[in-house]
RNA sequence: GAUUCGGUAGCUCAGUCGGUAGAGCAGCGGCCUUUUAAGCCGUGGGUCGAGGGUUCAAAUCCCUCCCGAGUCACCA
């Protein structure tokens, strides 16, 4: 243990010598700091006493001592406020307001960063203008849980000069906790002193809570489907397995739930969605993580155009939800009054105020997204598929020392050259449409072209983002494309992939046209939230065990 | 999987040519009844990611491994 942890536990043991249980049931706070703040706002003196009484509780993330005062600062669900300890009374002109006593006071000096406490008092200002809260007689402090782990608090704000060698040191007390190793094990540590990060998440629900509302908005059914599955599919992804022991069979963690709401439409439910966590056993990097969440959802009677009309607007919908929530947020420190931040909302909802990614802006974001076909993205970068033999196409990939595996085909082909040529130049928003034929079994041929089929993947930011299909729903078909996949998985050396005859005979019963959507909620909100890595916005991204 | 960078005090970091392991903040002991990077005086704290090697001597050089981040590859 290290001494300040030894030093904690001494302070502990002190505090129960005191007579203090350190860690007792319940704190009736008043208010939270936010909304202390708010009622403070702009008054002085006497206006902050006819408030009343207030009762905040919090951690402690700043401690100010000056012996027989102290002054912290505390936080609340990422919002902090000053309080104002004394061990006697104070007496002015504005009266006497009782201190906090002997028999407490012990208490408050052994205080430590990261102790949660309670402090019921009334509002002051400082003589520098701090709004600050002011602890009233002995009931005015209770600890409410002792730390005895220091948080990993300050930061130092380096001054470096021409030649790059340290001149100055600024240290800030609950700045950013920097180890991004230790920020992702430990993010309750991480949340505590980077109220930042906090945001994001709090966005991160915000852009889920939008998405849901558009979609019951548009009468869509939220549902639940299995996360166990005996036959995986709806991907092709390598699943983790797992064993029912009562059953004595083997389980998948699902790596789509897209076959469940087809069932779901063929059962007669027309507009269907399940905000779903996926699991699929592959690699980890800046975009994918082994388990990710989706959202799908799937209308009938509608095709994969109907469908990019709803992803845009869920899109253009959650990104002015979290601008304004950022807007918000960040007023009082940009001096924004209240008819300031109503106009800047204004701006947001006609999409005036850009989606700005990695410093990088998305001029295009809140207009209509482009459409582009394959084929029309290839024929941009002077390669015209349809006037091209499978000659011509292998000697382009062999004069690019371009690598595709597997046998050759026209569509891999073509996908290869999109990937190549057109894809490392994707940015702006774009449904990227109409892939080769062979690409996926679960979608309906193109009603005007044979070689391709109703497919979107929409790319923001040179990210897939989602996955949609005019769905296949002519069982015969549908079975013989199944079977052909078996018969690939079969060849790999991987896990064969089962046919899911269930599936099969929902649709054989009959199944409505349709289109399905899939968004992948964590790469929305790195775009949306601005964040590099799909680590940034999972609260807890998997890592190797310590 | 390949490759680059990183892992030194609770935190953020420095550590030259191989020669007794450092700073700021945090901690500890004092002083201080309006502080806010509080201040002043004093002071403790290290398996230098792990293991092995070279050397009189290794945080530093060599090898292997672990963990993380980035890039590339893989993943329709």
């Amino acid at each position: 243990m290290t001494d300040q942890e030894l030093a904690r536990r001494e302070n502990l043991k002190k505090i129960r010598e005191l007579g203090v249980e350190p860690f007792p049931y319940r704190f009736a706070f008043s208010h939270r700091a936010a909304d202390v703040r708010l009622l403070g706002e702009g008054k002085q003196g006497d206006e902050l006493k006819e408030l009343g009484t207030f009762a905040v509780a919090g951690r402690v993330v700043a401690y100010r001592s000056s012996g027989k005062t102290a002054f912290l600062n505390i936080q609340d669900d990422h919002e902090r406020l000053q309080v104002y300890l004394r061990r006697d009374d104070e007496v002015n002109e504005a009266g006497t307001t009782p201190g906090q006593g002997e028999a407490i006071w012990p208490v408050v000096k052994i205080l430590d960063l990261g102790d949660f406490i309670g402090v019921r008092g009334r509002l002051m200002r400082t003589k520098t203008g701090e709004l600050t809260l002011q602890a009233v007689g002995p009931e005015g402090f209770e600890l409410l849980g002792k730390s005895v782990r220091p948080l990993p608090f300050p930061k130092v704000e380096e001054t470096k000069d021409d030649t790059g060698k340290v001149v100055g040191r600024k240290t800030f007390q609950s700045s950013l906790f920097s180890d991004v190793e230790a920020r992702y094990r430990q993010r309750y540590a991480d949340l505590a002193v980077n109220p930042e990060v906090a945001n994001v998440f709090r966005l991160r629900t915000a852009i889920i809570q939008e998405v849901r509302a558009y979609l019951l908005d548009h009468t869509f059914l939220e549902v639940e489907t299995p996360t166990l599955q005996a036959v995986y599919g709806g991907a092709s992804a390598r699943p983790f397995v797992t064993h029912h022991n009562a059953l004595d069979i083997p389980l998948y963690l699902r790596i789509s739930n897209e076959l469940y709401l087809k069932r779901l439409i063929a059962g007669g439910f027309d507009r269907v969605f399940e905000f779903v966590k996926d699991f699929r056993n592959e690699g980890i990097d800046r975009t994918h993580n082994p388990e990710f969440t989706q959202v799908e959802f799937y209308q009938a009677y509608a095709d994969y155009n109907d469908m990019m009309v709803h992803f845009q607007a869920i899109w253009q919908r959650a990104a002015k939800a979290v601008l304004k929530l950022k807007a918000r947020r960040s007023a009082l420190s940009r001096g924004v009054s209240a008819d300031g931040l109503a106009k800047e909302f204004a701006e947001i909802e006609a999409g005036q105020v850009p989606v700005v990614y990695q410093g990088r802006e998305l001029t295009t974001f809140f207009k209509d997204w482009e459409r582009l076909p394959v084929k029309t993205a290839l024929k941009r970068k002077g390669v015209d598929i349809d006037a091209s033999s499978d000659q011509d196409l292998k000697d382009l990939i062999k004069n690019n020392h371009w690598e595709l595996d597997g046998v050759f085909s026209r569509g891999r082909a073509m996908m290869l050259a999109f990937e190549e040529l057109c894809e490392p130049e994707l940015w702006e928003p774009a449904f990227v449409m109409d892939h080769p034929l062979e690409s996926t079994p679960l979608c309906k041929v193109h009603r005007n072209d044979p070689t391709l089929v109703e497919r979107f993947e929409p790319a923001i930011a040179g990210m897939e983002v989602g996955n949609s299909y005019s769905e296949l729903n002519d069982p015969i078909v549908q079975r013989r494309l199944l079977e052909e996949q078996v018969e690939r998985g079969r060849g790999g050396e991987d896990e064969t992939h089962p046919l899911d005859e269930d599936f099969l005979r929902a649709m054989e019963y009959g199944m409505p046209p349709m289109g399905g959507v899939g968004i992948g909620i964590d790469r929305m909100t790195m775009i949306l939230t601005d964040q590099a890595s799909i680590r940034d916005v999972l609260l807890f991204p998997l890592q190797k065990p310590e």
